[in-house]
DNA sequence: CTGGGGACGGGGCCC
DNA sequence: CGGGCCCCGTCCCCA
């Protein structure tokens, strides 16, 4: 074998003992030798922890504890580098915490993970999983959790019900020790809200913080997976355009939600989706999402709330966050709303273009624009109009204002106008002649779910 | 190719 | 807590 350069870890030496004289040459990949290396010593030191040898840290958890090494527990999580190196307890030899911010059980997968590197994931525990590793500070934890969920949350894709297992150790190699949270993975992270420093203390109770929902025992996607924490993003967006259906009440995802938009607004309102067939397809389909988002609900904590910061006076001011990504919110109302934009629920259809909205107020919004006219703007050379000047132009379900010289110039033979006298007249297709008419019929054209 | 404008989505926050 | 308003960012169309 040939001499190899030094190149960063894959270095050859000379096995010990042997001088450059002797042939012949044995040359030691220490690459090899460094995985192995740190293979059997995590072995070894999780064989201690089993067996409790030389454990100089106790974590109680909801009453049960746990044994472990503080230097490995140091190594492997932001919390217990706080925990361990703050003050002169952390100096002592025997070191203990305490959380009820999270089940024996999570603590658990925590722990089996730092002393194997394997991350025992089901769509049972992996919210609380996510939140222990965020309270703990694992930011390579949550970066596999939020992967492993976003695996879990492919709503968009019709049909797709066979399960993607694919074990933690066949996509990723991860050393469980100090240089784990490197800036990529932090970048990555998740979760921007960490445990602040104030609450580091050794008892920390759910009343401090209601982390999240501890009793989360339902399936986040129907089907156990394993993490798989290369694939997530696209995943979310595999259904193509004209699969949709803008009656479909999951009628978008995040990030194509407007080229969808776009594309319904290309359809012509009474598409050419006209047989039996298609539509029981289409109600079937709407159906399955529609059980889906709900499927969804149905797995979140009932409040996922956290610690953002510290005001003024170094209080916490409680946030909630989502536990789909890293956004947190003041009111739950807020993130209730938010959670819209993961699960592409649009319950607010325009009865006129069959366009769905997240929103009551964007279909209101909507409604006034397209199908109303309530711009008063020329179209055509935008200078401002009254409701007397600006004439009601009917384009198909579209309406809007054109003024007297811009009407005159195109020709009103040419013009589908609502009413020559202008703009006293509503859209006949949508309003009647009085108020409460038009109300009547708004109501009827914005059915709301 | 580019800038302006329309339509829409989403966050913050008030009522 | 829901409704609503305001604001900003993004995308797309069009001149």
């Amino acid at each position: 074998m040939d001499m190899v350069s030094d190149m960063g870890t894959n270095r050859l030496y000379r096995a010990p003992g042997e001088s450059s004289h002797q042939q012949p040459q044995r040359w030691i990949n220490t690459a090899d030798i460094t995985v192995a290396h740190q293979s059997n010593l995590l072995k070894q030191l999780n064989q201690q922890r089993r067996q409790e040898l030389f454990c100089d840290c106790s974590v109680l958890v909801e009453g049960q504890l746990f044994r472990a090494h503080r230097n490995v527990l140091f190594a492997s999580s932001g919390y217990f580098r706080m925990l361990l190196s703050q003050g002169p307890e952390g100096l002592s030899d025997a070191v203990n915490a305490t959380f009820d911010v999270f089940s024996p059980e999570t603590f658990t997968v925590i722990l089996d993970f730092i002393y194997s590197g394997q991350l025992d994931l089901s769509s049972h525990n992996v919210i609380e999983v996510m939140s222990a590793a965020s309270y703990l500070q694992m930011n390579n934890v949550i970066t596999y959790c939020k992967n492993f969920i976003k695996s879990s949350l492919d709503i968009s894709v019709k049909d797709e019900d066979s399960d993607r297992c694919l074990s933690l150790s066949e996509t990723c190699s991860f050393t469980s020790g100090a240089g784990e949270e490197t800036s990529e993975q932090q970048q990555q992270g998740p979760c921007s809200v960490s445990p602040p420093p104030a609450l580091w203390t050794r008892d920390n109770s759910r009343s401090q913080s209601s982390f999240m929902g501890k009793d989360l025992d339902q399936d986040v996607s129907g089907s156990d997976l394993k993490t798989n924490p290369v694939s997530p993003a696209n995943e979310l967006n595999t259904e193509s355009e004209d699969q949709q259906d803008p009656q479909d009440p999951l009628y978008t995802l995040p990030g194509s939600e407007r080229r969808r938009g776009r594309a319904s607004k290309r359809r012509t309102p009474n598409s050419t989706r006209s047989s039996q067939h298609e539509d029981l397809d289409i109600e079937e389909a709407r159906t399955k999402k529609a059980e889906k988002a709900e499927e969804l609900y149905a797995t979140l904590p009932p409040i996922v709330g956290v610690i953002g910061h510290f005001n003024k006076d170094s209080n916490p001011i409680m946030r909630f966050k989502c536990p789909f990504c890293t956004h947190t919110v003041k009111r739950k109302a807020d993130l209730k709303r938010h959670l819209r934009c993961h699960t592409g629920e649009r319950p607010y259809p325009c009865q006129a273009c069959n366009k769905r909205f997240t929103r009551l107020e964007h279909l209101r919004s909507h409604f006034e624009t397209i199908h109303q006219a309530r711009k008063l703007v020329c179209r055509k050379c935008k200078c401002q109009v009254t409701e007397e000047t600006g004439h009601v132009v009917c384009e198909g379900t579209r309406r809007y204002r054109m003024c007297t010289a811009c009407i005159q110039e195109v020709g009103c033979d040419t013009i589908p106008m609502d009413g020559l006298d202008g703009a006293n007249d509503e859209p006949a297709l949508l309003l009647g002649v009085d108020g409460e008419e038009e109300e009547d019929t708004k109501r009827t054209w914005m059915t709301l779910l």
